[in-house]
DNA sequence: TCACATTGTTCTATTTGACGAACATGAGGG
DNA sequence: CCCTCATGTTCGTCAAATAGAACAATGTGA
């Protein structure tokens, strides 16, 4: 969700300057490489201009890089969320309980929740915006979940993944139950 | 990793409509609302020009979309891997299991794994490419795991990342350990 | 030390993307 | 039926991004 009024020249400035580098070749050879005048690169290293995605495409292909790369600021020693500890997502069924352990970028989520699910109760999901796919590894405890009508039985260290946009049930089978899930909002 | 040499002018254009349409606005509306001249809306809808950084960002903004949406394809029942099936990545020492279960979209890569990790030796992790970030949840077990010179101990259900770029390690404490691992390639 | 290569920056010429108006088309409303 | 407002498209004009050459600055070899 960008905000931000004006185009992240300064980030994909910094961005272009540090993948050359890695890559360890000259402003002249990259521009050479990905077809266009070096007069361009210098400007875009220096943050200036406006750059078309023509320009901007050729030197993710000659760099290897991918497009993201250059709008999206950098990423940032260990961080630990111990079991019980972190933010927590109460669901509205107190049975539920979800954890947020790491949000993805703006522009590529694929946020990591540790949910903990006692049985009893069926967990209705309700749909999520339209290109979420969820993914789930069970740690321990069994569990059944799936869209409507696509129920699987899982047990720990099973893995499944399913379309989150549209209606799907999570429902613990054993006491202690919990696992991993990945929401993907592609 | 773009590999194509012309810009996705065909998959902007799309995306473009389709957002539009969800939001359920006129070119004239979302022109208006981007700042942008509708002239030249009409013609990215029509995958023709080479737009402007500026131009697209714009319509981001407008959209409230994420950059990647305008250049990423999109991406898409139940899938599952049972614990012990996939394809699996032995490593070269023999008491490491890692099974892909999900690779992240091209430009913004977040790949899931299960690890199973037996006690005795230290897994000593290569630095992977520059940037990556690693995320893990422990399953069943404990284990000890982070940088050089930052390990932490973890049990059932901890959570814990750290940088991928810096040499790390991997430490089963207990038989029978698995965690799930998300590797981000930002 | 001089010649030459390579770095990245600055300049001018030209192409081209963006703007705004004029345009065709269709849907209501009086 | 005509008028009006909305849609989205096409057409000049202008500003700006790109290309290409000329430019300092730094290194490297004979």
């Amino acid at each position: 969700m960008p905000s931000d009024p004006s185009p992240p020249l300064a980030t994909i400035a910094a961005a272009l300057r540090q993948e050359r580098q890695r890559v360890g070749i000259s402003l002249t050879e990259l521009a050479r490489r990905a077809g266009i005048a070096k007069s361009t690169l210098s400007q875009l290293e220096a943050g200036l201009g406006n750059p078309s995605m023509e320009t901007l495409w050729a030197l993710c292909v000659a760099l290897d890089i991918p497009f993201s790369r250059l709008v999206e600021p950098p990423a940032n020693s260990v961080r630990v969320i111990r079991a019980g500890d972190g933010p927590r997502v109460r669901s509205e069924h107190a049975d539920f309980t979800g954890t947020l352990l790491t949000a993805g970028t703006a522009h590529a989520r694929r946020d990591v929740y540790l949910i903990e699910l006692e049985p009893g109760r069926i967990r209705n999901a309700e749909p999520h915006t339209p290109r979420t796919v969820e993914h789930l590894v069970v740690g321990t405890g069994r569990m059944r979940c799936g869209p409507e009508h696509e129920q699987v039985e899982l047990g720990p260290g099973d893995y499944a993944t399913f379309a989150g946009d549209a209606p799907h049930r999570y429902e613990a089978l054993e006491s202690g139950t919990f696992f991993v899930l990945i929401m993907e909002h592609s």
